[in-house]
DNA sequence: GACACATGCAACCATTTGGTTGTACATTGT
DNA sequence: ACAATGTACAACCAAATGGTTGCATGTGTC
């Protein structure tokens, strides 16, 4: 049951614990307080962005302290950085048809 | 079942699809041949992508083209985009670390 | 040492997922 | 009209997923 970086964001409340952790550390039981489900199911969440890299641990005493791993976010980017190029180019059209037109307004004009 | 487009973009064999028919509509049969799974397992490949809206379809006679949606693989990259500033800031950070060394070994030399 | 707290892990369960085979239907070519 | 082609859809199936409860373990506190 190897998982990688897109499926561990394909849950919600995988996003959600990133989304919260993203600015500070956070134990599991101040995350799980933000969850309607178990202490528990939210630790194996954890499991699952651990083992994807997506997020980090930090041991101090019995806590656990998770914060996102941006190595990992940046993989991501880096896979849609392929396709941004095409909505570039389909921006740049526009940008193109927008001049002819404007140009044709001022011939009109 | 309702699905997003995370959830869509978490099987390898759909992120495949969309690389494949990035830069040119394919036919199912034709998208297919690409992969060791049955013409049916891509058929509903595509019904899931077309169901979140990442993928758009264009009849011409009995075949069925697919293309990427490109606003769709945007709202992903809005999703990343509030990351995004955390990475830059760290960024931004190694960056006065840097100056402030190239400083120091100015004033040492 | 005894007890509370923070956390992970295992076993179990219902549902979803991704795949298969078989079938139905519309379009094209003869 | 008939056969071949391109595609979708339904039924079924094994495996993965996300959740639960119960338990084990390590760390603070009295």
């Amino acid at each position: 049951m190897k998982r990688d970086a897109f499926q561990a964001i394909a849950d919600p409340t995988r996003r959600a614990i990133i989304a919260l952790i993203a600015l500070q550390a956070m134990t599991p039981n101040a995350i799980a307080e933000n969850f309607l489900t178990t202490r528990q199911a939210v630790s194996k969440h954890l499991r699952i962005l651990t083992e994807c890299e997506l997020v980090k641990q930090e041991y101090k005493g019995r806590e656990i302290y998770y914060s996102l791993e941006i190595d990992k976010m940046k993989e991501i980017d880096q896979w849609l950085e392929r396709y941004r190029s095409i909505w570039q180019a389909r921006f740049d059209q526009l940008g193109e048809l927008l001049e002819v037109m404007k140009n044709k307004n001022r011939e009109e004009a």
